[in-house]
DNA sequence: ACCATCACG
DNA sequence: ACGTACGTGATGGTG
């Protein structure tokens, strides 16, 4: 027997903040406790516990306040959108027939705690569903804590047992006491050890167990003076904190769990209930009927589910042999694998099914069998890694949802089969019923051709570059973060002895202080949790005092020693190569990002930031080719726009900048100084960022009302693109969404708000999604075609890189005439537009060199 | 977890 | 009158 019991309010403030507002047809707010139910309908699903239970706090202060005045000294600010709900929640589990309980002068937590214990008691097992750590210390062999975090509405849970609380600790559940005794917890205002954080905490829970034993000879520690100096200083407040973290297991309450079973058995009151509140979708899903009374769940006809045996694994590979299409998902390092052919959900692991696993996977995998899957790259890497073939991928479902709302921040498996299926599917059974409505739903917006030759073919191109990754001179980039040490040491010290005292720097909260309460620099205005200390503001203080400009060239070099010396070390791998992640569906605009580490932003652009590049260089008799396209998003937006002069400027051959200030400050070409031409191109940038006259001002250091009138002979000038502003706003508003030249499309649900600054927001996309998004559909065409060629053409070289308008291939140095010419050619010939687009290719020993 | 900052196109 | 350029990711500090 099984009992849950939910921790109702960490649950509820969970469900509060992780999803978007939501409001009843009165106007009441609903959000938590639609998530709420959200979370409990998974936790059922995922548990399926004989009874449900769920705790609850309660206002008034608990002997743990009695005892400590700062106790969750804070918690009164409830927001009030969050209080309204909570009679709402319990009134609902109420009409659910779901028990509640609350003790005064005890919380949630202590409920929880003894509720766990009597449920051992009486035999039974217990999942406590929380939101919170503290509980974590609960988890014994009959005691699983399933912790839940809500990112943006999709609940996300890590089921504890003894030995995943270990593995991630590395200690045992009841030594989390121990540990919040000396890191605390700013949340409930435990105060810990001050001085002691979580890495310093861990490490000595590890390594002595308890505080006990810790303060048992603190002298005898093998740890630092400054810890142990805090470990002493701090012994009360750790033995205080140790009492306040620790959850009862014994509180005054009459508890039985078979009292609690349920078997939904809702009560009458709940369909009006939900009517009201707008539930329509738990209704559906619940079958919840006006007639009431026990009804059981809505379970939908499920598929069967057949678990590999050695007796049924020649009619599971039967069926893998018949099917005409499979979806198919890992599970952990491809220890197993899960199957669906429409029919049944296939499991097979190598644990139980031995070799007959890999014959198995090489039925599956080979590359005629047509296969779908949910993050195709993803599996082709892992494929990669099995040595197993990564060819036969027709449909992601993953990269289907991105297409169809590039909004979400990630495309879990249920979220996606929650919006297109209308409800939470798992799994391969999932994957195999969003295909034919996803499928169904890129035809109607006339994506095929960015689905099916663009994304769908990128998949491999990028899971080939992943693999490759990029050589980076050990050597050389340890030496240049060596060679930063000294410069770095002697600001600090200069940046004390202006201020008057020792600092951290790195703090804008500190500096702030040292600069404009201490130092009294003019205004330093701008605010939102204090001073503000970017280089903009900064830049202004230039020549007031000889700190403004050490900050600054401190800020320059700790920023290239953390992020790119010390940082991309970190990541080389033994072969000497660095791997980066790029990631197909996060960008709103069809852009691609790079992640761990991220290559998309390797400094160039000033010349000590610059030195990194020489490290990132070709392997051993190899040369690295870069090219790169000129002015991509100004050649596009002329062709967007169809305006004749932009298009015109760019046929002319001469320098666009150029033209744009000979037309914008009317003088002649030859005339066009550096300073108008360097105006004009910021001009150039801000037309397709949807710039203001004010931030253009801002930018090239005028007066607003002077780049006012550059603004307007500009859209004078190249009055079509002064159109097309116009057209695609309007267009926007009354679609809904703005489009690239290959359909992929973003919604801009912000021209609808009602906040000036939110719409205008979005004004500013409808211009600019266009233009970047065809850019980046335009850079994958090629990418696909370059990657095919050199495949055709037997090449060696592979693409390693792709930084939005450039794109880097290594290759011997016999081929690297070839592949130049051969970049070029695909970048340039990727599509056939009115204004041709110009790549240029170059060869070098590192990517400075070839840049 | 969130903010501020700064690196890139 | 508003508040002021599009798209990203990593780091260090803070509560």
């Amino acid at each position: 027997m099984k009992l849950m019991i939910l921790d109702g309010n960490s649950i509820v403030n969970r469900a509060f903040y992780g999803v978007r507002a939501l409001n009843a047809p009165d106007g009441t707010p609903t959000n938590a406790v639609f998530g709420f139910l959200n979370i409990l309908q998974r936790m059922l699903d995922e548990h399926r516990p004989d009874a449900v239970c769920v705790g609850f706090d309660r206002r008034e202060p608990t002997f743990r306040h009695k005892a400590y005045e700062g106790y969750k000294a804070q918690r009164k600010g409830m927001p009030e959108e969050l209080a309204q709900q909570m009679p709402i929640l319990k009134e609902v589990l109420d009409a659910m027939g779901i028990r509640r309980y609350e003790l005064i002068g005890y919380e949630a937590d202590d409920i929880l705690g003894t509720v766990s214990v009597k449920c051992q008691d009486a035999g039974w097992d217990c999942v406590v569903v929380t939101g919170d750590k503290d509980s974590l210390q609960l988890i014994t062999e009959t005691t699983t804590v399933a912790n839940v975090k809500t990112r943006m509405g999709a609940a996300e849970t890590i089921n504890y047992t003894p030995a995943v609380f270990r593995e991630e600790y590395g200690f045992d559940p009841p030594q989390m006491v121990d540990l919040k005794a000396l890191m605390g917890d700013s949340s409930d205002n435990i105060p810990g050890v001050p001085g002691v954080g979580e890495k310093t905490a861990m490490e000595l829970i590890r390594r002595y167990g308890t505080i006990e034993n810790i303060y048992a000879d603190l002298a005898a520690l093998d740890v630092k003076e400054g810890v142990r100096k805090k470990l002493a200083a701090g012994e009360e407040s750790a033995r205080l904190s140790y009492w306040l973290a620790t959850i009862l297991k014994e509180v005054p309450m009459d508890f039985d769990p078979g009292e609690n079973r349920w078997d939904r058995d809702y009560t009458d009151a709940l369909y009006p209930l939900f009517k009201r509140l707008g539930f329509q979708k738990f209704i559906e899903k619940w079958g919840v009927s006006e007639s009431a009374g026990s009804v059981p769940a809505a379970a939908s006809e499920a598929l069967a589910r057949i678990e590999a045996t050695a007796e049924n694994l020649p009619a599971l590979l039967k069926a893998v042999e018949e099917a005409e299409l499979l979806a198919v998902a890992f599970g952990e390092n491809a220890d197993s694998i899960e199957l669906c052919d429409g029919r049944a959900v296939y499991t097979a692991a190598w644990q139980s099914c031995g070799e007959d696993y890999n014959k198995l996977l090489k039925a599956v995998f080979r590359p005629e069998k047509q296969k779908l899957g949910h993050y195709v790259k993803e599996l082709m890497n892992t494929l990669a890694r099995e040595g197993l073939s990564r060819e036969g991928f027709v449909f992601d479902t993953a990269l289907g949802a991105y297409l169809l709302d590039a909004n979400e921040s990630d495309y879990p498996l249920e979220r996606v089969s929650a919006r297109w299926l209308g409800q939470e599917y798992a799994g391969t059974e999932a994957v195999w019923l969003l295909y034919p409505v996803l499928r169904r739903k890129l035809e109607e917006l006339n994506m095929q051709e960015l689905y099916y030759e663009i994304e769908m073919p990128l998949c491999m191109v990028l899971s080939d570059m992943e693999q490759a990754g990029f050589c980076v001179d050990r050597t050389a980039l340890y030496e240049f973060g060596e060679s930063l040490n000294g410069d770095i040491e002697r600001l600090q010290e200069s940046i004390w002895q202006h201020a008057g005292h020792a600092f951290n720097i790195n703090s804008p909260k500190q500096l702030g202080e040292v600069l404009f309460e201490e130092l009294m620099l003019p205004s330093g205005k701008k605010t939102k949790t204090g001073w503000s200390t970017n280089v903009d503001v900064m830049e202004k203080l230039r020549g007031k005092h000889p700190i403004v400009d050490e900050v600054l060239e401190y800020r320059t070099l700790t920023k290239l020693k953390s992020t790119y010396a010390d940082g991309l070390l970190k990541v080389i791998e033994e072969d000497g190569r660095i791997r980066s992640s790029f990631q197909m569906t996060v960008t709103a605009t069809g852009r691609l990002s790079s992640t761990e580490p991220n290559l998309q932003n390797i400094p160039v652009r000033k010349k000590l930031g610059a030195q990194i590049r020489r490290m990132f260089v070709a392997g051993p008799d190899m040369v690295l080719v870069d090219a790169d396209y000129s002015q991509i998003e100004l050649r596009l937006l002329a062709h967007i726009s169809g305006d004749e002069a932009m298009r015109e400027a760019f046929l002319s051959g001469e320098d666009f900048h150029t033209v744009t200030a000979s037309k914008v400050f009317n003088v002649p070409l030859e005339e066009v100084t550096p300073t108008l031409r360097s105006r004009a191109k910021a001009v150039n940038f801000g037309i397709v960022y949807g710039i203001s006259a004010f931030s253009l001002a801002q930018d090239i250091g005028v007066f607003p009302n002077e780049a006012k009138a550059y603004m307007d002979a500009y859209l004078s000038k190249y009055h079509g693109v002064r159109d097309y502003m116009e057209q695609i706003k309007e267009k926007a508003k009354a679609d809904g969404y703005v489009e690239t030249l290959f359909h992929r499309r973003r919604y801009l649900p912000e021209l609808k708000s009602a906040n000036f600054n939110v719409r205008a927001f979005g004004e500013r996309v409808a211009l600019n999604m266009p233009v970047q998004g065809t850019a980046a559909d335009v850079i994958k065409l090629a990418m696909v075609n370059v990657h095919r060629r050199l495949k055709e053409e037997k090449l060696a070289a592979r693409l390693i890189l792709q930084v939005h308008d450039e794109l880097i291939v290594e290759c011997p140095e016999a081929e690297a005439g070839q592949v130049q010419r051969l970049l070029e050619q695909e970048m340039e010939n990727a599509v056939h537009y009115s204004v041709p687009l110009i790549a240029e290719a170059h060869t070098g020993h590192s990517w400075a060199e070839a840049h």
